[in-house]
DNA sequence: CGCTATATGTAGTGGGTGCTACAGTACCCG
DNA sequence: CGGGTACTGTAGCACCCACTACATATAGCG
């Protein structure tokens, strides 16, 4: 493992702690036992640091999705996933995730590529793990996007206010996900 | 119309544009034909500056929602709730939503206040439009809740990526709201 | 040994930041 | 007219930022 990448992950560490919105590099390097100095040499720019870091905690929360045994039916599958999102390592990958969308959203940023790149990675993992639950494959997209998008709501939801109807919001959305892999629209 | 007031509207139109994660005091002032002095001189503190435009920008959205005039079913009500969403005027605004909330994420800003009595009287907002539109006033709480959160997952959805799939997506979450409101869970 | 590549420390540059001190100006009320 | 109040321009402070020039250390390899 090289220096180079032996930083990039402690920069995700960094990163999934703080978030990317105010990341500058002195206290980032400081954390880290090294200088502002040596991130510039090893990762060129802050840019290209913070979308390295953004891939690599997109790859962490894919990691933890993919090592996720399959369950009985698209309805637990959702419940199996929301119980993945909230898990403070994929929940810090995702306020990561929507920490960058929001930044992209008024296309201040360059990493729109890679945001995007990681969504799609993202979006692929979440509908092949409810394909395994069995999800209609014909219908597993729509699903994904479906659940995808209002778990990321929700979640955000969360982080304003601790609100009680969450639970009650997932189970509706699951048992939504199942109707739809069962029957025709 | 104090001139406080009108600075607080101009300064509402640029967050607008320009979002407020990265936002200024001098490009604002620049932009608005005034100066970083004035912006102090008349809001005190920049974060009291934002804070402030976060709330003008929410008070627009709610305002054109509550301008919406109800339709039949919560099913077509949910629909007519996405193209107010869609809408250029509200999006920007829930957008600056999203930031505010990306920022409040990991504690980082001293909004938190704001944001939780801004998104409070969105959702009534939205409560109240569906219970206009038919909705069981037993659920509708509920229903508002899976409405708001997946109309937000999916505009961040959009902001990245221009899915085809969010229509569809807003169709079923349209069925499975007036579902919920005719039966009992 | 010497040479080269990788890594690091020191010090700095130019620029942007929020915010302030001070000196006004314009206007309304008495 | 005099005096307060609301507003504005100029200049600057102290700080943080990403990034760089330059010198140096260390290690592998012939």
């Amino acid at each position: 493992m090289s220096r180079r990448e032996m930083l990039a992950e402690q920069v995700t560490d960094y990163v999934l702690e703080h978030g990317i919105i105010g990341l500058s590099l002195r206290p980032l390097a400081a954390a880290l036992g090294t200088s502002d100095r040596m991130l510039v040499y090893h990762f060129g720019t802050r840019d290209a640091l913070v979308a390295e870091a953004i891939e690599l905690s997109n790859a962490r929360s894919v990691g933890v999705l993919r090592g996720l045994r399959a369950v009985r039916s698209v309805r637990a599958g959702v419940l199996a996933l929301w119980q993945v999102m909230s898990d403070p390592q994929v929940d810090r990958c995702q306020r990561v995730y929507a920490q960058a969308a929001a930044l992209g959203l008024l296309g201040r940023e360059p990493f729109a590529d890679t945001v995007r790149r990681s969504n799609a990675e993202w979006m692929r993992a979440v509908a092949d793990y409810l394909r395994s639950c069995g999800a209609s494959p014909g219908r597993v997209q729509r699903i994904a996007r479906l659940v995808d998008a209002t778990m990321m709501g929700l979640q955000l939801d969360l982080s304003v206010e601790d609100s009680d109807g969450v639970e009650r919001a997932i189970r509706d959305l699951a048992r939504t996900a199942q109707r739809i892999s069962d029957k025709a629209a």
